[in-house]
DNA sequence: GGACGAAATGTGAACGCAAACATGCGCGGT
DNA sequence: ACCGCGCATGTTTGCGTTCACATTTCGTCC
């Protein structure tokens, strides 16, 4: 910095001004520094600046270690927003979202003097070491618990859910069954929830509640089970790996998607469309959840006074295939 | 610092020095400073110390901004290894694998002062970026171009494409068609050539070859041609997800499989188990590659000297499912 | 034309740490 | 008894930046 100083003629601090975008720099001076950076390519240190400003230009992500597609998507998606705002995203996985695991997540984080915090905490286990943050860190909760009180931002499982099962219920089946995601997830309780009260609103019969754990060998398990009902004529499963299972089952047992059994999945993977229907399915729009979050959070770092305790939620849309059909065979998409 | 030092009754320096596991400190002292660290919850300042020793314990990754399943698994993959060492990892998406995007991401890890670098760049057009690296970063390239000379980490392509391609003609085929993927792709480009010499080496003709870009959607395309040629009777696919929208294609004709055609993926996604029929392809060990990855890159931080430019390789295996069988239509997994 | 204030620039210090160098202490060898 | 050497610890310095404050420059108003 002193080298660029000396070339331009002027102090370091004016370097610093010019760097900081400060006001008070004269026009004249502000080339003839950027000259010399360019002449120089001089780049800002920024473990430097760190030190003395106490933070940095880094966000910090604690997330599953898991290649689940929900959260593998919103990370991508959250990383690229980023990035386009020039903050560099720092990941840290954890294993188990317990307890202990997101706090030492949390805590490395702090150690480098992250701007703020996302985390993906899609369990109600992570709740806890949350509380617990010290003073102000920015942070915001990606599909957090809906009952916390903290910065969230969340896809509404409840409404997408709702819309699945009311897609299936005006193809004109008589009730639907659900295939759940893990229960201590809150992505899975919110769909099963929105499955409960499109039921209950219609003045259905509420069937026996079945869960899987987002893998398309729980859909195959809970599938063979479901083959061998036949007032089962409508499916919705908390995603769509799981239909792909549940695919798998029928198939076997010689019950056709559509004609016997309508299905509607949940994520809108892009390989649904080639599922054998391809599915009918709830596409939650990732990139409107990661602007979101990244929002709230950069409106937190750059407010220090203000404790903006916003929570957003991102409406899916029902993306309509041929895995869905009037009970009875009818091969026709409902309207 | 200082708070520690004067609570334990020595200099700030033997704080520093337990800290970083000198040898000379004794015991004694050292047991009265942790006492004091702990006592008081101190926590070293990671930018302070990245800016007198001018490194961090950051490792920066590169890679695509993609939902594709073999670049995420192997950041995950890394991430986890990492993590476990006690490296951070900083992860910059590019959208783009052209030269100017990849400098740039480079850039931003440089500016941060990190330890090392992962660059996952599945393509040609990211040479020239890393060519012109400054100095000696420790680098480590993923998936990179097999004929550079740099330190490089690759699931072996051609190996699992010729185990895909034998165990299609063991089954007793004429020969096996492929669908690839997008050919500036070195993942793809390998499983062609390793595809092509299995052929050649059992003398077997070679058919056209036809290319997709990784997804469901140009497996489905190229399915439409291969549907109605009766000829083509076993396909290897460059990824499963290709396959599953060949399977989708072959269905609408009402071709089955694997009675009238076989099949073989590559990746074996969770999901493939449950395709219909179950997949047959070829499982590249993610997990294997990443603590290849990062044990190369550790030897490059340590050992600042030595120009360390090995590489690692990491054989791929064959999952035998039910879309392989004699061509004929016998249904049989072959041995 | 002089004084005044705002804009532009410079000066010194401090951020928290590790490296280099300096000190003190005890021990063994001749 | 003396020297010298190794070990444990303390002191000083500087990493590259920003902040708080000091200083200069310039335009403006009466």
């Amino acid at each position: 910095m002193m080298d660029v100083a000396r070339l331009a003629g002027v102090s370091h601090q004016t370097v610093s001004r010019v760097l900081n975008e400060h006001k008070n720099v004269s026009e004249q001076t502000r080339l003839k520094v950027q000259a010399a950076i360019a002449e120089l390519g001089y780049r800002p240190d920024r473990a430097a600046r760190a030190l003395v400003t106490g933070t940095s230009k880094v966000i910090g992500v604690v997330t599953q270690n898991t290649a689940l597609y929900g959260p593998a998507m919103m990370l991508t998606a959250f990383e690229e927003a980023a990035l386009a705002t020039g903050f560099a995203v720092n990941v840290s996985s954890v294993r188990n979202l317990d307890e202990r695991s997101i706090a030492d997540a949390v805590e490395r984080h702090l150690d480098q003097r992250v701007a703020g915090l996302v985390v993906i905490a899609p369990v109600a286990s992570a709740g806890p070491a949350l509380a617990q943050l010290p003073e102000h860190v920015p942070l915001v909760t990606i599909d957090g618990d809906p009952e916390r009180t903290s910065t969230l931002v969340t896809v509404d499982q409840v409404a997408g859910a709702r819309a699945a099962t009311e897609h299936l219920l005006a193809a004109g089946h008589e009730t639907v069954w659900h295939i759940s995601g893990p229960s201590d997830w809150f992505d899975a309780a919110g769909r099963v929830s929105g499955w409960e009260s499109a039921l209950r609103d219609a003045g259905k019969e509420i069937p026996p509640l079945l869960t899987g754990d987002w893998s398309a060998e729980s859909g195959y398990r809970n599938g063979q089970l479901l083959a061998r009902l036949p007032e089962a004529t409508a499916i919705f499963t908390a995603n769509d790996h799981i239909a792909l299972g549940l695919l798998r089952a029928l198939s076997e047992h010689g019950r056709r998607v559509p004609d016997d059994v309508s299905i509607v999945g949940f994520d809108d993977v892009p390989e649904a469309a080639f599922y054998t229907p391809p599915l009918t399915t709830v596409r939650p729009d990732f990139d409107a959840a990661a602007r979101a979050s990244l929002e709230l959070l950069l409106a937190q770092i750059e407010e220090r006074g203000a404790d903006v305790a916003a929570r957003r939620t991102i409406a899916p849309s029902l993306v309509a295939r041929e895995s869905v059909a009037p009970p009875g065979g009818r091969v026709r998409v409902p309207s």
